[in-house]
DNA sequence: ATCGTCATGTAACGTGTTACATGATTGT
DNA sequence: ACAATCATGTAACACGTTACATGACGAT
């Protein structure tokens, strides 16, 4: 059980068991919703299928049979204990990555998935600590950025710009997110108290 | 020779097409230049080697071994006319791409080896089109935001809110990149002006 | 009767990843 | 003498892509 643990799943594996983490799905919904735009992850049977049995194998999620209409089988696949683990595990892990090596489009994954997963207190300092290191790799950049403004030809000077630019949308990005789950986790707050 | 155009390359082999492309390399070469940060490419051997190999083969590029120092050749890859002629056609490729699918490296990339590729006229008119593009993409997505604004939960409504900003942000590059390109050529004019 | 959607799969293929392997040259 | 860098490669593996294949169900 400990050696699946150890395994890295791919983006795809990860958005799978998220989706399937909110409810149980069919090959055949997973399918649907990342046709739905959004995302790179290209949503072929070629590509889901394997996946979906493969997860299966390795007991991150159980299928299970279900007999609608006789002939053709319909699947459908929940999340499993191990599952729910290594789906935690991804979305809570801290990120040493954003800016780095890992796109912005994973970090939007895993952000994703920290709905009914992290309470709103762990997902504002989720937010917080993504926005820390974002400036901690930031200042250094636009250092960098500023000491070979003269020397670099034109077109790569452009290319860092729009490297930066992306890192300053994302700061701006985690700032807005905080805020509105902030003023979420208020109004929630509010109308439990109403409540009582 | 027309079924090699017809074929399409990954963005590894784009990549080393324009390196080879303004200067030859050998493959230590081109893995040094990938190590250098700014993509995801990941510059191993055995995804460069391979690549070199199959683009010569498809002569897209040429390698030449120099022995330089008797026993371990050195081989260094010169781009071939097909090469120039399939780089060409990408980096001016018209793009339907960005926003949709094409992510923004995949943009950067073509951008960079404009340089030389395309006159100032050709590029500054490239951004235009660029521009014009995302403009295009931008005012459904807006809509669509500002209409699921409500109903969404609110997870969903951050991820789309990113994207969103990241439209915006290449938007704002495209106009960055326009104005200093046209500056930049500006100054060429005058100072060859200058000098006759 | 036929078309579109629901629904699941497989097979070939290509490419990138990881890890291993070799050896020359240059600097200390 | 040894380490770091230059320099090239291969082999196993995994994953995604494309294309193909099947068939039920509901609507027109």
């Amino acid at each position: 059980m400990i050696d699946e643990l150890s395994r890295e799943l791919t983006l795809l594996e990860y958005m799978i068991l998220g989706l399937i983490g909110s409810e149980p799905r069919t090959g055949y919904d997973i399918m649907s919703v990342l046709e739905g735009d959004a995302h790179r992850l290209s949503a072929s049977p070629g590509s889901i299928y394997p996946a979906l049995k493969r997860m299966e194998k390795n007991k991150l999620i159980a299928g299970q049979v279900e007999v609608v209409h006789e002939t053709r089988p319909r699947k459908t696949y929940s999340i499993t204990p191990l599952g729910e683990t290594l789906l935690d595990r991804w979305v809570r892990s801290p990120l040493p990555v954003i800016g780095y090596r890992e796109e912005f489009e994973v970090f939007m994954t895993r952000f994703l998935f920290t709905a009914n997963r992290l309470t709103p207190n762990e997902l504002i300092e989720w937010l917080d600590t993504c926005e820390k290191a974002i400036e901690q790799y930031n200042v250094p950049r636009r250092n960098f950025l500023e000491m070979l403004r003269s020397t670099a030809p034109i077109h790569q000077q452009l290319v860092w710009e729009a490297k930066l630019m992306e890192l300053n949308m994302q700061r701006e990005w985690v700032k807005i997110a905080r805020e509105r789950i902030h003023a979420e986790y208020q109004k929630q707050l509010i109308s439990e108290t109403n409540k009582q």
